[in-house]
DNA sequence: TGGTACATGTAACATGTTACATGATTAG
DNA sequence: CTAATCATGTAACATGTTACATGTACCA
């Protein structure tokens, strides 16, 4: 079976997959931990689980349960699902993709209100404050792993905070 | 006109108004604009910028002019696209969305082969150190606005790179 | 006269989002 | 008994991506 031609999996599919290398978990289960532990880089919604979830039930790279109590079905990885995400790592990852609408008002702030454009940005200061503080809050993480992508998230936040400090005071605070 | 309801426009649509903003334009050419000014944190492709146009033009909020030479056909913004622009900017934009599968791979690094893992990041570090480079060397920009986005990006990169160099050694260099 | 860049568009598909429908279990 | 939480799933739609088809104009 090793030459057999399945187009590669995507990101999203693979993390689950990643995620069930540490033992079987429910589509509930895998929402909540991949919210909590990838969350910040890389979104991933209900919907979307369940439904890459009965894909690769369907590929053969996860084998659904029987349902336990409260009709939980816990997904367990196979050998072609270990298989598959081994291949996923193996390829260059993809570059990072930003999509960022504050800066897209920004480009146009010759478009917008001043006071209009400062208000956007004085209130993603807050929402980056917070998170921040959020990130600063975890302390150390015995992962190593998790902890370098912590570890990218503080040095994005205090990126993203140090810019807003830095922007021209006409454009902060919506003084023509 | 004015209490019309219609969906918001999406950041994409609102973007190709903003452009139009400074006379008419082709679909073609807002590629290359959209792109070269935006394409850092907004990713736009040609299949949706006639696809956008053409749903705009049908709404009223462009008018698609007559053909020109080579087929050109320039799109010219309407009142009511003005008005929609004006009411996309007026709404506080979404939080910003990252997608970065190189740090999926950091995550489930201990699924991965060192080596793997480490040839992952070095060559990311390297399209990250040439992107900083490009960025650098455009100098100081003469709209403040569009200043103000290079100087994320510069931010960004800078931080990107400082967090490659910060990586522990047994992450960084494969070596376990 | 042949290749390259310009230019528009469609088709097919993959991915992502939002809202809803349904029911089980627990806690107060 | 009732509200909140747990849990699965579907439906409908929006957005994004890739590949292709078609033709124009320039330039070597």
């Amino acid at each position: 079976m090793a030459g057999m031609s399945h187009r590669p999996l995507n990101a999203t599919a693979a993390s689950l997959l990643g995620f069930l290398h540490n033992g079987p978990q429910t589509g509930w289960d895998l929402v909540a931990t991949a919210q909590g532990s990838i969350g910040a880089f890389w979104s991933i919604t209900q919907s979307q689980v369940y439904r890459e979830l009965a894909a690769m039930a369907q590929a053969g790279l996860v084998t659904a349960g029987e349902r336990e109590a409260r009709d939980r079905r816990p997904y367990t990885l196979t050998d072609a699902g270990r298989e598959a995400f081994a291949e996923w790592v193996a390829r260059p990852p993809d570059p990072e993709l930003i999509r960022f609408p504050l800066l897209l008002t920004v480009v146009f702030g010759a478009q917008i209100p001043p006071d209009v454009l400062a208000g956007h940005l004085a209130h993603h200061r807050e929402l980056h404050a917070k998170r921040l503080a959020e990130y600063e809050a975890l302390g150390e993480l015995a992962d190593p792993y998790a902890q370098a992508t912590l570890d990218f998230g503080l040095r994005y936040e205090r990126a993203v905070r140090d810019w807003f400090d830095a922007l021209p005071e006409s454009i902060r605070s919506g003084i023509a």
